[in-house]
DNA sequence: GATGAATGAGTGTTCATTCAT
DNA sequence: TATGAATGAACACTCATTCAT
């Protein structure tokens, strides 16, 4: 599913081809929306490809037509649902023009309206909650998508750094620091999120905005002139 | 677990009891270590509960003699790993001397050095993977843990605005923010963290420190006095 | 069984039916057959739902598409056995022309033929055996078959002593007493009848025509003119 | 236990017996009477022998100090309540003095008062249910109890006949006649009689008199002089 | 290609039986 | 002798997978 975002099935193929052709060649994107759906829900092994089969309005043996075994169908809902959009958004990046700070608030608020909002989110509750029964894709995740995210955001900062307006950075996990709140968001609505009586007064874009605040600008009033190096009370090796 | 809740493991009588009923007042402790463990790393489904007993050193059939079943299991672990340590550390916090900047940084460590970096941390993970799963447990989550984590967060912040050092911030969400970069470290530590290759350059601690450098202080070298709301290119609300 | 309710077993499309397909129509019939012999052996308990399928000639899977559990299943054994056919009996009763004697020998032996000497008499004696394990199934078969039984034989009984045929009697217990024998010559040869060595001297004929005789004409060769009430050595009431 | 009827256990031993002494002298038998019970009520297999002993107030492991199976418990109930009676009952026969008639209405009273309505009908209900579990139990059931029975009332029968009261009988079959009443008697107070709304309009001893009646002097107000052969309508060979 | 009936290996759970205390 | 914790074989039931149609 090379440009997702809408309709990750099958675009809807030039007239000639009958509804009954249609609905073929869209078989497998189906399935694979279903199984996504169901595998975020319920997880992997709680999922029965009875109910991706028949929410996909096929039956259990078609499945299997398409995906060798559930291992398969999951591996490809995970590939087909994190398929490299990074050069896309590089180039994005690289054509910004404004402040680092701008870029970053830029990035949060596109990576939500593009990913955080619409259910491709669900894949990273699922990759998340699945990695360890899954290494070999979660090792595919690794290199698809983290890494190319990581180096995404280290990008962003360095270039803050490089035009002065951030201070000197640990990158590494600067880059962490700037990406965990999303993937938490992104958790949260998947699972406890899901759970609780409806909203419950919490607010993703307001999450977000005050993230972005805190992140650029500190929760400090009066910063100090030189951001303290830990020191505090207790020392952090203490243990 | 080093401060654990009430060491369920440790034989509590002395050399008076038999090496049987000392195991026997050991079994449900064990029991639930082992089942902690593998339910973290494998999910709920995917645990069998052979392996569990196996692990915990005893017969299938003994484990339920002290669970009736795996979903009761289950939620003992829940409830075994959270019980209300929120006491303890409101007490703490109460009597903390110092900035509320130090408050923020010595709760950070203590609660990786209690929790994030011990096997309670697993129970997170294992909450947010299968929420939907377990409604039931969840709510029960939620009452136990959320909410008065939520709530030990907004009195620290809070004690910030007070006293002038924290500028004003909706408290609802910015407890969010304080709390979900370590939420994250451990899920992420239980999942894809436990897969790459050991290390992959990123230090639990450092990622720490820089998130609570961050958050403090902002990225930014020079902070805008004010800090701008958000108005950036194309608005938030466009979805 | 010669004149069964519906004949589950028989396949009721023609030969247009695949081979797969008659076997389908055909595989609850042939698992209520197999279950009802199995559950009348060994009694519900101690049948094995396996023993059941393979006798049926499918796997145990198979026999749970069909049921939902083995409880079901015993539950529509049950009920397919007894599937009313007292309104087909009560209209050959009003339709008998003879005296209530000859009616109710005609009885017997209709009874004997089309149920007691047949695999369905089986039902008899499980439903006697297990009753107390399916209160609510004993209810069903009370109000299905012995309250029908009933009503049927003191139409019967009503009728002969309308005619002044029979003398005026206490229908509600007569009415046992002429079903008595019936129920436990079913219940005898499923159990004790079907252990000890073949024959043994007894015939269900012999019996019947014994019980009848006597139940007509009594035992007595010069029958007191009035039968005399209980009042025979030790009072009955003496307990 | 030779004599039972009342408390079939163990006799109040000696004033000497601490209390403690006393009861371990009786657990067996308070084993087989909690035994009895239960198999009665619910079946062999569904009887746990936790129940059983903690019924009889002994633990699980006490049990098996005592029976080295769940099935020699059951043989042991068995054997411990049809212990032949039959010596004492055919010395009251030969004693009795009366018509045969008479005779007959006092065993079925005797019966019912001593066997019937005690606790120990059970184990008829029991044998029936679970004959074709354990032939080896049946057969010493029909040696023990059947034969000795049978041999009880064809006596009877025949001191009847050869006084002329009776007409000449089919001994064999007319023995079932006579016993098979009251073990349909005993089954349903068992089974379907324990299960549907309290007594129902049913009373065994008024069962009993319109038994009795019937079987001497039949139902027929104007006995013909002689009993038709059986002759009615469709022969009874024709299946 | 699509179906869904059939399968059987695998899982949670029970319970008679054992045995250290 | 009595206990009850521990066992593990056995069972009901599930579900991914197959395959005849």
């Amino acid at each position: 599913m090379p440009s997702s975002t809408s309709t990750p099935t099958a675009p809807a193929s030039p007239a000639s081809a009958s509804k009954r052709e249609r609905r073929k060649e869209a078989r497998p994107g189906e399935l694979l929306e279903a199984a996504l759906e169901l595998f975020v829900e319920k997880g992997f092994a709680a999922t029965r490809v009875d109910e991706v089969a028949s929410r996909a309005g096929v039956s259990k043996g078609t499945l299997f037509l398409y995906f060798p075994s559930k291992e398969e169908l999951f591996k490809a809902v995970v590939r087909e649902n994190i398929a490299g959009r990074f050069a896309e958004w590089n180039a994005e990046l690289e054509s910004f023009e404004g402040s680092a700070s701008d870029l970053l608030r830029y990035c949060y608020q596109v990576w939500w309206e593009r990913i955080g909002c619409t259910k491709a989110s669900g894949i990273t509750k699922l990759m998340i909650s699945e990695a360890q029964n899954f290494p070999e894709i979660t090792l595919f995740y690794q290199h698809e998508v983290i890494q190319p995210g990581q180096a995404l955001v280290r990008r962003i900062l360095q270039r803050g750094i490089d035009s002065g307006e951030f201070r000197p950075l640990d990158l590494n996990h600067a880059a962490y620091v700037v990406v965990a709140p999303m993937i938490f968001l992104m958790m949260w609505k998947h699972s406890v999120g899901a759970c609780v009586p409806e909203g419950a007064g919490f607010a993703p874009e307001k999450y977000i905005t005050a993230h972005v605040d805190a992140l650029l600008h500190g929760l400090c009033a009066a910063p100090d002139p030189a951001p303290a190096p830990i020191s505090s009370p207790p020392s952090f090796s203490s243990l």
